[in-house]
DNA sequence: CCAACGTCCTGCGTGC
DNA sequence: TGCACGCAGGACGTTG
């Protein structure tokens, strides 16, 4: 499930390999994961650059057109320079100067959209967690309308972007912080807390180039290393590393959800 | 506006 | 051993 820090491990990687290379060909495999526009638009147009909001990603080329990406739940790009990697998940991919970037989907949750450079997909998106304009204060009142609990609250893109199941558990565990409580409980000193750890744990998990849990690949097809640092998802009936009381699974919203009994009691 | 829940999809783990 | 079934979840659509 790539979620923020995963997705920024790709961009880094894929951006250091496809920049500056010409889209010659591309093909599509599986037509339902285009939703808008289409490859052939970009033949022979030039990748400057590869960003990131949320969970997207963005190929901006020297047209006024980008290529948008929303990797899903087993969604991977990969470079790949000697045409090795073609496999049965293989849904699209593009073929560049010196190799091909393969967009590789198992469940087929992902998603591809052609579109202007300045009209993206996503609409009503949330926070940057790394936007310095992120404070408590200016979010609190929305987390204050909203009865349903925090962790869940978390998982919403429109409040903050880019948080997905994995790091909900791993920032309320870091936070203290129940993951039951109503979103309208949160204090505004623990919404701080939560911010914070957000960036922190985001920015560890990226030097660690994300976290495989299963599925997720880089896209020179390594693991990311975070999993060996997580603290509490899918750690149930694990000791808790703060107070040995084993880490307990709930379903919240139809999701897993793991935190400490004891250390997360409020 | 918000909440609850179904939908999409396929590999894998479980249980009979 | 083999097969049927349920689970995993990001985003969105529908319903209330």
């Amino acid at each position: 499930m790539p979620e923020l820090p995963e997705v920024e491990s790709v961009r880094r990687m894929l951006a250091a390999q496809i920049k500056g290379k010409r889209i010659f060909k591309s093909k599509i495999l599986l037509p339902r994961i285009l939703k808008s526009g289409s490859l052939a638009e970009l033949h022979n147009s030039t990748i400057l650059g590869i960003h990131r909001r949320g969970k997207y990603l963005q190929i901006n080329t020297n047209t006024p057109l980008s290529i948008f990406f929303h990797l899903g739940m087993t969604g991977s790009l990969l470079w790949d320079a000697d045409s090795t990697g073609m496999d049965n998940y293989i849904r699209a991919w593009l073929e560049l100067d010196d190799g091909r970037v393969l967009f590789r989907d198992i469940r087929t949750f992902g998603k591809i959209w052609i579109r202007a450079e300045n009209d993206p997909p996503w609409s009503n998106i949330g926070y940057e967690p790394f936007d310095p304009s992120l404070t408590a204060d200016v979010i609190i009142l929305r987390l204050q309308k909203r009865s349903m609990n925090i962790k869940t609250v978390l998982l919403d893109q429109k409040l903050i972007a880019g948080i997905g199941n994995i790091y909900a558990s791993e920032v309320l565990y870091d936070t203290n912080i129940n993951p039951c409580k109503p979103a309208k409980e949160i204090t505004e000193d623990e919404l701080t807390r939560i911010i914070n750890s957000i960036r922190v744990i985001s920015k560890a998990s990226i030097n660690s180039s994300g976290t495989t849990f299963r599925d997720f690949r880089l896209s020179n097809g390594k693991e990311g290393g975070f999993a060996n640092f997580l603290k509490v998802y899918g750690k149930e009936n694990d000791p808790c590393p703060k107070c040995s009381t084993n880490i307990q699974r709930i379903v919240l919203s139809q999701r897993s959800t793991f935190f400490c009994p004891i250390c997360q009691r409020n």
